[in-house]
DNA sequence: TAATCGTGGGT
DNA sequence: TACCCAAGATT
């Protein structure tokens, strides 16, 4: 790591900020420094593109306008906002947040980072950047842009993953940051990151701090930062149930931990799960797993269904750090059945509008309604 | 500390 | 394709 002197600190910040005040990305949430504007938007871009959460952020405001109105806000209107954009447990985590702000604070936003960091799903980052552009506090905001521009422009080699690295940025940073514009100088440094000092394939030939960048200037650019790679998702087979009845299709409720946690979705039986049921190691023909599925619901749940393959028969989705290889079986309900061992119920039309499902689920909601074409 | 937690886009 | 990346927090 090199070190700067006092007078390449005061030639950065005048450099970066110029060029950000000419070139600032129009954003919806940069019309003011409302702290709850600060605070979706944050929140909102957490391993978010920003063309993403525009559309997010501008439906939120209309439906939740203030910290009073998430407060208050159906969960299932709240999750229905949030849909499809995720790491859900952040929009739980805002409506938590928001009571305490309402509760815990009587309504008045704390400044202290300290303080911001006890508020659920605020972190380090998220903390820092309210503090810095809503209260102007001049403290560092450490996200994936500050990591790479920094470790660019100083050629930091700890490795970012590290809770301790963070702490060598956040002290790097708190010496080179504008002490009268420390909001300004932290989003002119993501849009520097997402700009000129991308990832892939960084434009630092045109960057206004590339006299700055001693990467660039030593042609070691793409080192930086030093990241950990990250394991390849665990592929995991399921069998996801296309059950129909009179009332509609049976969903399953998850449990209220883990991945998708409390969303509706068709039933998944573990391909792995149902072989153990079965006492087999595998399935010698396709159409054992048929009978296997029958056996099993008639044994788990009471209920006697025929299963079959549908047309298009296979699905994938990939999370993080699961890929679920989904086989599609159907049946039918004809006669009256006793649910009450089944962890779920039907679906009508209308429940499939009105409730919020995640990708994966729209996927195979997807498929079902084309075969009804 | 390392794993968990979604989705969309780029190469 | 397979992999990486994107304004991270939580456990």
């Amino acid at each position: 790591m090199i070190e700067w002197p006092e007078s390449k600190i005061h030639a950065f910040q005048k450099t970066l900020l110029d060029w950000y005040d000419h070139n600032k990305r129009d954003l919806p949430w940069r019309r003011d420094h409302d702290p709850y504007h600060v605070w979706i938007s944050e929140i909102m871009l957490q391993q978010t593109q920003v063309h993403t959460v525009i559309p997010y952020y501008e439906r939120f405001m209309g439906e939740f306008p203030s910290v009073a109105d998430l407060a208050n806000a159906d969960e299932g209107r709240l999750m229905k906002a949030w849909e499809g954009l995720g790491y859900y447990s952040r929009a739980r985590n805002l409506q938590k947040a928001a009571r305490q702000i309402v509760q815990d604070y009587d309504n008045v936003w704390p400044r202290d980072i300290a303080e911001l960091q006890k508020l659920a799903g605020i972190g380090p980052y998220t903390a820092g950047a309210i503090a810095s552009i809503a209260f102007n506090q001049p403290v560092p905001a450490v996200d994936g842009n500050a990591f790479r521009v920094f470790s660019r422009l100083l050629e930091i080699d700890d490795e970012i993953s590290k809770p301790q690295t963070r702490k060598i940025f956040e002290q790097v940073i708190s010496k080179i940051i504008s002490q009268e514009r420390p909001g300004d100088f932290n989003q002119a440094i993501m849009d520097l990151g997402s700009s000129y000092m991308t990832a892939a394939n960084p434009d630092s030939d045109h960057s206004p701090v590339k006299a700055f960048n001693q990467a660039y200037i030593d042609g070691v650019e793409l080192n930086y930062p030093v990241k950990n790679k990250k394991p390849r998702p665990i592929e995991v087979d399921y069998f996801a149930l296309v059950i129909r009845s009179s009332a509609g299709i049976l969903m399953e409720k998850r449990p209220d931990s883990g991945i998708l946690a409390d969303f509706w979705t068709f039933p998944l039986v573990a391909k792995e799960d149902l072989l153990a049921f079965s006492g087999q190691d595998e399935f010698a023909e396709d159409e054992d797993a048929l009978t296997a599925m029958t056996d099993y619901f008639a044994q788990q749940y009471g209920l006697t269904l025929a299963f079959q393959f549908l047309p298009v028969k296979k699905v994938t989705h990939i999370f993080t750090h699961r890929k679920w290889l989904m086989t599609l079986l159907s049946a039918d309900l004809t006669t009256e059945n006793d649910l009450s061992l089944f962890p779920g119920r039907f679906f009508s039309k209308e429940d499939f509008i009105q409730h919020a499902f995640p990708k994966v689920q729209q996927k195979l909601i997807d498929r079902v309604n084309s075969l009804d074409e």
